[in-house]
DNA sequence: CACATCTGTGTACGTGATACACATTGGCAT
DNA sequence: ATGCCAATGTGTATCACGTACACAGATGTG
């Protein structure tokens, strides 16, 4: 029972660990072909048209073939969602000042998923550790370098606004997803367009005061408020609880 | 094709939408009971084994009973979500001051996600609606009428905070688990404790300079750090962020 | 009491992941 | 050269699971 190519798990292949095996025949398929096939699929038809047979197909080969190369499914699910994030754009460091930069990266971030919502269909199995995602957190810690923070400081703050773009990019994007559903839906019943009617027909009165409240304000009807718009606020909150943090730290910023 | 209770999408049958059928038989399986019976089979061997047949065998019912009662799988899953994820307790309230709720409610978050990981894992498919999440929306922006900003602010900083703890916790319990499936693991091979010791294995230098520089510093080396505490840093930090935005909108809080 | 209607059941089907055994390939040691 | 062996790609088989469908029993209404 060798070690196969496929038994070193398919995020290791990435970092070309792999030693180059001495006897055996070459290989004709490769795992980024197996990828990008994956990604076309996906982009095309979604995540859940992926299927191991599918992709085998696109590229010509047995389904089995793809064994040879990744372990299973959920380590292909994996490598797609690094390689479909893909590395983060010199754009992030074109603007000088470190806030401007995480208002940049935060955009492009946005518009990652929104391009490929079905990045955020893959069950995350573990901490990042592809090259991509490891690409995009050299940026971040070089961004908040900045800041004059220092390391374990700056891992932090990383961690919580990747962990807040992460949720709200979620968010938004399954709000459209769900808008989307119910327009161009099957449902011939009322397809209500917002979150704010929705609730407004379901919530009992008087049990949930505040969120009566803040529909009666009309904050879930979602009129027509930029993504971004809104995405920047919330990150402009953060940073300035980061450089709260600064001040507290006796760092100046600005390098 | 008279609209069966399923029909009903299962998620609107928690609002008790259901009007009593006048005629047919009464149903003697019930929403409850179902969503009951996939939580005790979540709870003790994962959501992965969580089967239509096995919920329906574990109450006794045969398998198509269930569609009864839930139009498909994902939304069983939603309801499980919102049950397991169950309404936020009162402890929350039990402090005076709103940092110090927000401080607890985010303590009682991650204790619910630690002890039922499988929530991570199910799909989520649209914004909250169910009453459990609705409750937790409502305690939320309860706290935060004490901050005084407006209902938009407080929608907007709510949405802030759970993006955050979502992520947060995500990132917790995924590492745990990771770390739990090297310890038990299958593989001979070096079980490797952290992700600090990983990135050192894989990383080729010179590559990610910030990312060397914080693995020099052990960041990553997860040294018994206690993830109540690391959370509550990185809520201080947000919530220093808001107030920094009472101060931009010139309100007070406190009541 | 007949009817409409809903609940629960058994069976059947389609799909998809993946185990396994085999044919083939090509470098390496003799 | 030549024979060996590990690794590649294939075909077939299996198994689990979600769910469509048609039927049987129950139950309240006219």
């Amino acid at each position: 029972m060798a070690d196969s190519r496929a038994d070193r798990k398919g995020v290791e292949a990435l970092w070309r660990l792999e030693r180059q095996e001495e006897t055996g025949s070459r290989p004709t398929l490769s795992l980024a072909d197996i990828v990008a096939a994956a990604l076309e699929i996906a982009d095309a038809d979604g995540l859940a048209e992926v299927s191991m047979a599918r992709v085998a197909k696109r590229l010509g080969f047995s389904t089995m073939a793809l064994y040879r190369h990744v372990p299973n499914k959920g380590e292909l699910l994996t490598l797609m969602f690094d390689a479909g994030v893909g590395a983060p754009p010199s754009t992030i460091l074109a603007t000088s000042e470190w806030r401007a930069r995480m208002h940049v990266l935060a955009r492009v971030y946005l518009e990652i998923f929104q391009r490929r919502p079905w990045l955020l269909d893959i069950p995350i199995t573990g901490p990042p550790m592809g090259p991509n995602n490891i690409h995009w957190l050299d940026t971040g810690l070089s961004i908040l370098k900045e800041t004059g923070l220092d390391a374990g400081d700056r891992v932090e703050v990383f961690l919580l606004l990747t962990s807040y773009l992460l949720g709200s990019v979620r968010l938004f994007v399954e709000m459209a997803r769900a808008a989307e559903a119910a327009a161009g839906g099957g449902s011939p019943v009322a397809d209500e367009k917002g979150y704010g009617t929705a609730l407004r027909r379901l919530l009992p009165a008087g049990r949930f005061p505040a969120v009566e409240a803040a529909i009666a304000a009309g904050v879930f009807d979602d009129g027509e408020e930029d993504d971004v718009a809104e995405l920047q606020r919330g990150l402009d909150i953060i940073l300035d609880g980061v450089e709260a943090l600064m001040a507290r730290r006796g760092v100046t910023g600005e390098r």
